[in-house]
DNA sequence: TATGAATGAGCCTTCATTCAT
DNA sequence: GATGAATGAAGGCTCATTCAT
């Protein structure tokens, strides 16, 4: 008898996963170029060939990747509406963002890597065009309730400036006093930005 | 009658330089892995071979690559103690970067993106290490003048949100309203940001 | 209730069937190499599993097809001796391998193609070696009613004559003027070629 | 010093006539499919990149062995206008082709069996077509000469005639009785076909 | 100094075939 | 009888690098 269509449903659900991380952490530690197939399905346990039982191709697989990135960091974005001011929400943004990019330093650094190759030029673009939007909508409304004057340009900005630190940080290391920069911006945004 | 000590040192300035400019075009075009020595001979109008007399690989090529870029970034800055004001330097600053990412946008894409990979991990540290230090020095003295609170925190946070825009810009192409934010820094800059 | 032996015998005769033309259809569409056992899964609607249960090989399948089309060729040659005259008779044999091949050009350029693979050296010549013997045997008889000298050579000249013809169709397409060809041979054999 | 641009060119042509001839015998013996890339530089002796620096792809690598073979074929046929009677052309062009097919049959069974495959369909219309007006065209002005009435027709029919003994004689093997179809044929043409 | 033929390791991908269910 | 997940060998191709000239 054959298995029923619930049971290789999970096998390829589970199977996948499986191919999902290990690529992850391979492109992260040896960058995209840098990982073959080979050691992907070495560190999944399975044969090459299932990899592309799964995945049509290389560049297929990265693109999973990042859907699952963006997807965790859309996920992980603090509910609206629960807060007793703007301020504090702006403040557990913040939070988010340097937790979320502190514990997953390694992937980042993928995700930001590779978008910024010239082969991914369109794909990046596009994926990262929504994704944006998504994202300084939310940081956009908290300036809306602290009645900035441009609230979706002073977003903007605010989101460069998270990136930048993050960027900063990755090129530099431990070198870069995350921390204290981190307590500057906390206090930079203790009060309005501006009227 | 062969050529003279100097001759000869001025056609391998010469040569070298056109091979870093040939590399560095195609890398910013078609990537760092996309772009292979091939390409980069044929474009510098050289044969593999003297590829090879001139650097000893295609990583050592990037590496020189790199400083090159970043003296230009440096020498580009503007002189200090020629401002009526702060502010104007503030300016001046902020219209120097964002004319020189205009102007050379793959190429800043290229080091980001380099620099982001896992392979030059070690590598970037090092050299962005010293860059940043001159650069955020710099503005922390304007900074300074201003009579700002923290200025070399104050500094950063501004070289975050500089960077964070380059990134953005490269993220998202034309989606992104980079005058609009320019316009908005500008502005937000023009008071002293905190006292 | 389980099924009765003839009810499997049955549904095994009708799957090995399926399996046989879409193989068929696929290998004279895309060529033996360029199908795989997949596409003929998927074409039959089964598994691929399922096809091992059939056929020992792709090897064997290939086999059982040629069997098959030979097969087809030998039944679809007129019945002798219900003729009034015996150029009535080289008539149809003509007109007959003209439709034949019309009709099934794809096919006819897949036998001609496999069997001329080294691979299938030893076996073509078994194959073909019996069927040639089978098909120059009625032309033949015809020539020998027609009291022609050397009625079996004359039969295989006027078989490599109508093969030629097939194998130019299907190298030059519809460039080759099939029916000028066509015409003249009919007018050719009008009158007894050799006394 | 580097070499010459001459010496460069004749290893080049040296070089890649080792591949060719090696790739045909490979071809020829295991057919297109069978043979890869390695068996072939492994028989030439070089390593497989260096292949690649002298034909684009393995598709590639046949197309300039067909070439080659056309090339051949035209260039074994007799010279025109130097015959007493048309009779005589007529036998020594038959006479040529045999040698040929004789001394190069597995190249001649190559050939058929590669243009026959339907990956090569546009490929083959294209080539064989030139080719083929040419042949007929040397035929035609024999029968021109023989005053026969259609003598283009007549001339394709001739051609498959040949066409369809080679084609035999490849499926049928010793099989096939040659010489004798071979005698058979001189004799009929001995007399003009038609008037 | 300069050339480009040559190498060889390694990569992505395909596919006939097997086997647990 | 039937399924499709899994295997593994093999193939086409690329490219950094070397080296004879």
């Amino acid at each position: 008898m054959p298995r029923t269509k619930e049971q290789n449903e999970e096998i390829r659900r589970q199977t996948k996963n499986t191919i999902l991380n290990s690529a992850l952490k391979l492109f992260a530690k040896k960058g995209f170029h840098g990982t073959s197939i080979s050691d992907i399905a070495k560190d999944a346990g399975i044969s090459k060939g299932l990899a592309y039982n799964y995945f049509e191709s290389k560049s297929q697989l990265v693109d999973e990747i990042f859907e699952m990135g963006m997807q965790e960091l859309v996920n992980s974005m603090p509910e609206e509406d629960k807060f007793d001011s703007p301020y504090e929400e702006l403040n557990l943004i913040l939070e988010q963002i340097f937790k979320l990019v502190k514990a997953n330093e390694e992937y980042w650094r993928l995700y930001f890597s590779l978008y910024l190759q010239p082969e991914m030029y369109d794909k990046s673009h596009e994926i990262m065009g929504n994704f944006y939007e998504v994202l300084i909508g939310k940081i956009e409304k908290v300036f809306k309730k602290l009645d900035v004057k441009s609230p979706k340009n002073e977003a903007r900005i605010f989101g460069a400036m998270l990136d930048g630190m993050a960027l900063h940080y990755f090129l530099l290391g431990d070198k870069y006093p995350i921390s204290a920069v981190k307590k500057e911006i906390f206090r930079k945004y203790q009060s309005i930005p501006e009227k």
